[in-house]
DNA sequence: AATTATTTTTAGGTTTGTCTAAATTATTAT
DNA sequence: ATAATAATTTAGACAAACCTAAAAATAATT
C-alpha cells in the first residue's frame, strides 16, 4: 500500500467524485470543490501525474489512473465506514457525520479499517445510502430509481439520497425521511410533479419534484 | 478551544510525558523522544513559547504552561479513549493499540470524543492501566504500588504497567499478565529480588526485579 | 474571423516544519 | 581555573502545499 498525504487524499477523493458525476475533471471545478486557488490545483495535478495517480493534460483536465482510483476508493471506504460508525454507534445525526468522517478518513491503517468493518457487521451502505466499498475495493451500486418516478398509492423504501447538502438533509429530517423509511405516495400533482406522501408513522408531507428526485428507493 | 497542528500536538504531548517523568524538559531529550533534530526542537519551542503554551528559557529547558498542559491533557484523553476503543471494541492487542491511537488522537472534534467516551461507558483507565482524563481534564491517578513490594503468599490485581515498551508488553503477554490479572507471589528470592508468581489460570511464571517493578497493583 | 471573456498555467512568494553545519553556552574533567 | 566535552542555539536551506498577479491558451460572441 502506498501512503498519501492528507492533501493528496483530498485531491484523489474529490477527483473521484467529480469524475463519477461528469467525466473529465476541470481544474476550476476541482479548485472550487477543494476551496483552493486554481493555481494550487495545477501544481498538485502535476505532482499527482508524476506519481502516476492521475492522467493530466494541460488546459484539458484530468482523470484518475487505475492506481489513483484504487487510492480514492480506499479513502471512500474509510469515509463511509466511519460515517456508519458515527451514526450507528455514537448516535450522530446524518447531517453531522460527514464533517467528522472527513477527518477520520485520513487514518490509513488497513487493519484498523478492516476491524472496524467487522465490528460494524460489514455494512453495505453508509447513513446516506451510499455503497461502502469492500476490503478489495469492490463497490456494489444498486441502480437508482427516484421517488419521483412512483405513481399514486405506490409504496417504497428509501435507499439513498442524491444531493447530500446540509439543506437537503435538514429538509428530509424535518419531513421524517431517512434511509430505510417506508414511503407511500398519496397524491401526485400533474402540474408540477410535486407529491403528497405518507411515512411510517402516518406523518404526511409535501415534496417538490426537486426533492423527490433526490430520494432514491427500492420496492 | 484552541486548535493545534499535528506537530504542535506531538510536542505538547511529549513534553507532558517527559515533564511528568522528570521535571524540566531538556531540548535533547525532547528531540530524542520526537525523533527530530535538536535544532528543530528549538525552533518549535520558540513558537510554542510565543503562543503561551510552554515556558522556555534558552539553554535551560522548558515546561508546559497552564494552557499547554490543558492542551496536552486533552490529547492524552483522546489517545487513551481510542486505545480503549481499539482494545475493547475492535479486538486489538495491547501492543498494537498505541501506534494506531497515535494517529486517532489528532482528531480534535470535541463532540466526537465525548460521544466516544459515553459509548465506551466512561472508562477510567486505558488498556495499560493509565488513567483517562475526563471531559473537564481531571485525572484520577491512583497511587502506584509495584508488584516488587509484595512478599510471599500475597495476592493483588494488576492495575497499570510502568514501562510500556513493546519488549515489556510482549513479555507480559507471554506470561499471561494483563490489566486486571490476579497475581499471587509464590516465592521471592532475597538475592536478586526476583520472584515466582501464579496468575489466575494456575499459570506460573518467573519475574525479574526489573519486570515486577514495572507492574503496578492494587489489593 | 476577430475580439472579448473565461479558463488555466507560469512565475514568484509565503508559511510550516524540518534539516545540516557552525557558533555559542553550559558542564565536566583535568 | 582552564581545557575539553556536551548541549543548545543560530544561520541558512529545503520540501510541501498553499497564495496572488500576470501571461498564455481556449472558448464564446459579435
Amino acid at each position: 500500500m502506498i501512503r498519501f498525504s492528507i492533501a493528496e487524499e483530498n485531491y484523489l477523493k474529490t477527483i473521484y467524485h467529480l469524475q463519477n458525476a461528469s467525466g473529465i475533471v476541470a481544474t476550476n471545478d476541482l479548485a472550487a470543490a477543494l476551496h483552493t486557488a486554481p493555481a494550487s490545483v495545477t501544481d498538485m495535478l502535476k505532482k499527482l501525474s508524476k506519481k502516476g495517480l492521475v492522467s493530466y493534460k494541460a488546459y484539458y483536465g484530468c482523470t484518475l489512473t487505475e492506481a489513483g482510483e484504487e487510492g480514492a476508493v480506499s479513502i471512500v471506504r474509510r469515509h463511509r465506514l466511519w460515517e456508519y460508525f458515527l451514526s450507528q454507534k455514537l448516535g450522530f445525526s446524518w447531517e453531522e457525520v460527514h464533517e467528522v468522517a472527513e477527518e477520520l478518513e485520513h487514518i490509513s491503517n488497513e487493519k484498523l479499517i478492516d476491524k472496524l468493518d467487522a465490528f460494524l457487521g460489514f455494512p453495505r451502505t453508509d447513513p446516506h445510502g451510499d455503497p461502502i466499498p469492500d476490503a478489495k475495493g469492490k463497490i456494489i451500486q444498486t441502480k437508482q430509481v427516484s421517488l419521483a418516478t412512483l405513481s399514486e398509492k405506490q409504496v417504497a423504501i428509501v435507499t439513498q439520497i442524491g444531493n447530500q447538502s446540509p439543506e437537503v438533509l435538514e429538509m428530509l429530517d424535518e419531513k421524517n425521511i431517512s434511509i430505510g423509511s417506508r414511503i407511500q405516495v398519496i397524491k401526485k400533482y400533474a402540474f408540477d410533479e410535486s407529491m403528497e406522501v405518507r411515512t411510517d408513522n402516518k406523518h404526511q408531507s409535501y415534496l417538490t419534484k426537486e426533492l423527490s428526485q433526490n430520494i432514491f428507493i427500492k420496492n
